[in-house]
DNA sequence: CCCCAGGTCGTCA
DNA sequence: TGACGACATGGG
């Protein structure tokens, strides 16, 4: 089926960073494994193709994954204003959306991100899922659904460990477990301002002050949070000659305010795609 | 064999 | 608070 879209990126969109369980086929085309189906999705012009194994409610799931219904435009024009300079920057990335990732996933998928590579970080969500997420069959290729709580309450340290996980398997064991009991909750962080959620996923072990923003960044369009990694730092320090942490921190946050992670991304993607 | 990766933790001052 | 080494894993 065709959803007609406009200023949709979505090369940039699946391959900037914020998923990892995605692949790039032959034709341009690209199949992303989303939390209870596996899509393909291929751009023409307005048009997005998409293909399922399950088309039950699909434009609505796939609008609501990549942020189709979200107006960037406006906030576009925004950063713009704010500093004619960002013109360059958005239109190397331009209709770049932030995906709205399951909760679980995402959480688990950057404790994982720590001092990590994405490959790495890609092949240990595999090896979670193939282990004890839904087998799923589509195009005659198996894909494995990213496993539910109530799967991954059964998975020791030792097999988070055996799925290459390092030394970062207990931060995911006990994470599920608060998940499970009740003691960590997924959707109260609704209710918080962005300051009080970085507090409250921070008091979690694995989980600093990059990857609770990352988190709240892909997982609950919290666009007034902002990692600052290694390429992003590497921008601050040549055009602005920044470089501690909180040194970038507070003038983003003077600068751009409610939308710093929005222009973070993009500067993100500007600046490693540009090497 | 060394270095590093979309960092964070524990420890020690 | 702030600095600093350790940490699994795998690729360069």
């Amino acid at each position: 089926m065709n959803i007609k879209v406009s200023n949709f990126n979505l090369k940039d969109t699946v391959t900037c960073g914020q998923i990892f369980r995605f692949k790039e086929e032959d034709d341009l085309s690209y199949t992303v494994v989303l939390s209870d189906r596996v899509v393909n999705l291929k751009l023409e012009d307005d048009n997005l193709i998409v293909d399922s194994n399950n088309m039950d409610n699909i434009e609505e799931v796939i609008k609501s994954y990549f942020d189709l219904d979200f107006d960037y435009d406006s906030l576009n024009d925004k950063l713009i204003e704010i500093d004619s300079s960002n013109k360059e920057i958005i239109d190397a990335c331009n209709g770049l959306k932030m995906i709205n990732e399951p909760r679980v996933e995402v959480i688990i998928s950057y404790i994982l991100s720590a001092n990590n590579r994405v490959p790495q970080i890609r092949k240990t969500l595999d090896n979670i899922s193939e282990r004890y997420g839904e087998k799923v069959l589509f195009r005659n290729k198996e894909y494995y659904l990213f496993p539910t709580v109530e799967k991954l309450k059964k998975v020791s340290i030792e097999e988070y460990r055996d799925c290459k996980a390092g030394f970062r398997d207990k931060y995911i064991y006990e994470m599920i477990n608060k998940i499970d009991s009740g003691e960590f909750d997924i959707n109260s962080i609704d209710n918080m301002d962005s300051v009080e959620a970085m507090e409250y996923l921070m008091k979690n072990n694995g989980i600093g002050e990059k990857v609770a923003s990352c988190i709240l960044l892909f997982g609950y369009h919290r666009f007034d949070v902002f990692p600052i990694d290694t390429w992003v730092k590497k921008y601050m320090k040549e055009k602005y000659n920044l470089e501690k942490v909180p040194e970038i921190r507070n003038f983003m946050k003077e600068k751009y305010d409610k939308n710093s992670g929005l222009i973070i991304q993009y500067i993100f993607n500007y600046s490693r795609n540009k090497k």
